[in-house]
DNA sequence: GTGGTCTAGACCACT
DNA sequence: GTGGTCTAGACCACT
C-alpha cells in the first residue's frame, strides 16, 4: 500500500435521502415537471421498498425545499411546484444569526448587488414599475409617523423587490431578496431612525431613475444604505452579548 | 370593523414547524450559538410535549438548512453549527430544474456577479489568492485532454471559489457558488467544449488580476463566461422536452 | 408521471459495507495485494471517518471472506490473504441445510461435476497424483472395521481431494471441496455402510486411472458415488422431520 | 503416549464463532427453518451471556452468509432465510482478485461447466426456456451497438442464467453464477469485442438447443467462449502491474 | 449505553 | 382516500 491516503471518508446515505436524489433526477430529466402530481404516500412506499414515514420524510424535505406542496385530503397528494426562493432567504438569516457570516460582508454584499440593480433598473425598467415604485413609497408616506412596525418593514421590502423587478432579471431579484428580507429582523430590532426622511430620499432616487440617470440615482440610494447598515452594525456591535 | 381586511388567514402550523421556529428564536436571540448541543431528543419531546417523531422531524429540518448537526452515538446529539450554504445553492439548481428561474436569467446574473467579484478581486486579492488560482489553473493543464468530467468540473468549481475568495467577502463567495455549482450539471450535460483552450484563458485572466487590470480581466472572463453560457443555452433549447 | 413504476427501491449502504467495498475496490485495481498489511484500525477510523468498531466490523467481514486475517500483537494488524475456499463450502452446506438447494440436485451436480474430474485426472495425473491416492487407500485399509467417525470423514475427504487435485486446476478442486465436505454432515448422521467395501471399490477405480481408462474409471466411481447418494436420499427423505 | 502427535493446536473460538456454530446447529436439526424469527439483539446478549455487540457480530457473520436477514422496525428482528448463493460468487471474486485462483484455470473449469450444462439443457430444456433465452438475445439485438456497458453484462449474465436453468438443476446453476459474474469486471475493464457478433452466435447455438443437436451447440458455445476467454486473459497478461 | 434510522400500524382531519 | 400525527420497538453506529 502506497504511503498516500488511499481510501475516502465513508458517507451512509440514508433512506430518505436517497428517495430525494430520485425525485430530483426526474424533475431534472423531464419525466416529472411542475404541476405534476406523485403517487400516493402508500403507493411510493411500495415502489421503494421503505416505510410511510420514510417516504414522509423525503417528501417533508422537498417541502421545505420549495419542490413539493403537500394538499391534505381525499384529491390531496404531493404536488411539483416551481420552486421557492424561501430556502434561500431562511438561509441567509441563518448564516447571519450564528455568525456563518458577518453582517459586515453582508451589507457590503448588499450595496455592491444594488448598484447593479440600479444600473439594470436605469436601462430597462419601464413606466409601469416607477409607478409601482411611486405608489409604494405614497402609501409610506400616508401611513405617517404612526407607521406600525410591521406595515413599515413590510413597503420596505415592498420597496427593494419592486426596484428588484425592473431589472427584468428573476434571479437578481431572487437574490435580492436574500438580502433583504433577513434585514427586517435588525431593523425591528433597532426601531426606525427617525432622523431621516426615508419617504424624500426614496422619492429623489426614483426621480433619478426616471431620468435613467445611473449615477445620481445611485448615489442617492447608497447613501441610504450605507447609513442604515452602520446604525444597524453600530447597534449589534456585539450580537447576543446582552441575551 | 374596518373596510380593511381585519382576518389573517389561518394556517394551522405542523407540530414540527413550531418546534423550528422555537429553536431559531432561541438561536437569533443568543441563547443558543453555534456549538451547543440541544438536549436529547427523548427529553425534548416530553419538554414540547409531542413525540419523538415529531421531534425527530423538526431537527431534520433543521439539519437540511444547515442549522443542526445530528451525531449519532453516546457523545452524540443535535449540535448547533454556523450554517451551510448548501440550502442557496440546492434551492437555484431546484428552480432552474423546474422553470421558476430560466437558465438565461440565471447566466446573466452570473456575469454580472463575476464582474463585480473580478472588480473586488483586483483590489483586495493578495498575492497568495493568486497562487492559489495559479495552481489550480496548473492543475488543469496537468490534467491534460484526457481529464475526466468530474476532474474538469472540480476543478471548475474551485476556480471560481478562489476568485471569489480574493474578494475578501463572505456573503459574495456564497451568492457565486450559488451561481457556480448548479452550471455543473449543464457541463456535464454538454460535454467539454474541446475547441476551446481553458486553461489559457484563465491563465491571461489571471495576467490581469496580478496587474490589477479591471477591464483586461473583466473582458478576458466575460468573453469566456457568455461563450459557455451561449453554447449550454443553446444546447437547452427545450429542456426536458427529448425526455 | 407516466403509468409506468418510475422510481426504483431504496437500499441504503451500511458503513462497514461501504468500507468493505473501498478495500475490494483496491484490491481488484492491484494497488492490495496478498501480504500487504493494512493501516491500522485507528488510523483507518481516521480516513474513513468512523468509528473503530465500524472499521472493526468491516475487517471482520472481509476475515470471514477469507480476504484479511486478523493478527494479534504488536507486529499484527489485517494482512492480505490469497482468498479462501471455506465460504464456498460454508455456503453450499447452509444451501442444503436452509432448503435453498435440494440434496437431489447437490448429488446430481456432484456425479456430474466427479464425471469431468475423472477425464482431466485421466488426462493429467502424474504418477505421484495416483501414489497419493493409493496412500491414502491403504490408510482407510489399515484403519480397518473400528475406524473412528471422524477418520473415515477425514479420509474420504482427502480421497476426493487428491483426485481434484490430479486434473491440474485449481478451480475444479475448489467446487469438488464445496461437493464433498457439506456431505459429511449426512454420512456422519447415516453411519457406515457395512455391506460395502470402500477401500476395495476405490482400489479399483485407481488402477482404472493409472491405465487411462476414462469409462471404466467413471463406471466404478458413479457406481459407489450413487450407491452412496440413494442411501443419503432415503435417509434424508423427511429431513428435519424427526428433529 | 504414542509417537504420533497427541495434542491439537490451540484455537480459541471466538464468542461470535460459537453463537454462529450454535445458531447453524439448530438450523441443520431442523430446530430453527427458513422464515423462523430469531429472538431480539438484547434477549440474545442474555441468553449466550455475552454482549449485545458480540450478538451483532454473528448476526452480521450469518447475515453476510444469506442465513439470517436482519430486518428494522416494530415487526423487525433476525429472520431465517433459504440461504444466498451471493458468497459463492463473492469469494470467487476475491479468489481471482488475489491469485487464489488463476484466471486460466477459471476459465477452464468455466468452460468444461459449461459443456455439461449444454448437454442436460438439450436433454431438459423445455420450449419455455428457448423462448425465454431467445427473448434475451432478441434484446440484446434490440439493443444494438450503443448499448450500455451496464446493459450488456446484464443481459449476458440473464443469458447464461436461463441457459443454466434449463438443466433443472439449481446446484449447477449455482455454480454456473459463480463462474459467470466474477468474469463481468473483466469483460467491462476490457469492453465490449466489435468484432464479433454475439447476438448472431446465440441464436445460433439456441438453434441447436432447439434440434437437441449437443454437439452443434457445444462446438458454437465453447467457440465463442474461447474466443472471449483468451481475449480476457491476453489483456489481463500482468494483473495489477499498471497500476 | 446513547442516540440515529427505520418500520408497521394506529387514529385523526380533511376534501 | 389522502396526508398529518403519533407510538413501540427493532436494528445501526458510536464511544
Amino acid at each position: 500500500m502506497s504511503d498516500k491516503q488511499a481510501f475516502k471518508p465513508v458517507r451512509t446515505k440514508r433512506a430518505f435521502e436517497e428517495i430525494c436524489d430520485q425525485i430530483r433526477r426526474e424533475i431534472q430529466s423531464g419525466t416529472l415537471s411542475a404541476g405534476d402530481k406523485l403517487p400516493s404516500e402508500r403507493e411510493l412506499a411500495e415502489q421503494f421498498e421503505v416505510s410511510r414515514s420514510t417516504v414522509r420524510e423525503a417528501f417533508r424535505t422537498l417541502e421545505i425545499g420549495g419542490v413539493l406542496s403537500l394538499q391534505k385530503g381525499v384529491k390531496g397528494g404531493a404536488v411539483v411546484m416551481q420552486g421557492d426562493i424561501k430556502p434561500i432567504t431562511q438561509t441567509m438569516e441563518d448564516l447571519l444569526s450564528l455568525g456563518g457570516l458577518s453582517l459586515e460582508d453582508y451589507t457590503e454584499a448588499r450595496v455592491i448587488l444594488q448598484r447593479e440593480i440600479i444600473r439594470l433598473a436605469c436601462e430597462r425598467g419601464t413606466e409601469e414599475d416607477f409607478a409601482a415604485i411611486e405608489a409604494n413609497i405614497a402609501e409610506l408616506r400616508a401611513a405617517g409617523a404612526g407607521i406600525s412596525s410591521d406595515e413599515r418593514t413590510r413597503l420596505t421590502q415592498e420597496f427593494y423587490h419592486l426596484l428588484a423587478l425592473a431589472t427584468k432579471n428573476r434571479a437578481i431579484s431572487v437574490v435580492m431578496s436574500a438580502f433583504t428580507e433577513p434585514l427586517v429582523y435588525y431593523i425591528r430590532k433597532i426601531g426606525p431612525d427617525r432622523s431621516w426622511d426615508v419617504a424624500a430620499s426614496r422619492a429623489k432616487f426614483l426621480g433619478h431613475l426616471r431620468e435613467r440617470d445611473v449615477d445620481a440615482a445611485i448615489a442617492e440610494m447608497v447613501d441610504h444604505m450605507q447609513r442604515l447598515h452602520s446604525y444597524i452594525l453600530s447597534q449589534n456591535a456585539a450580537p447576543g452579548a446582552e441575551a
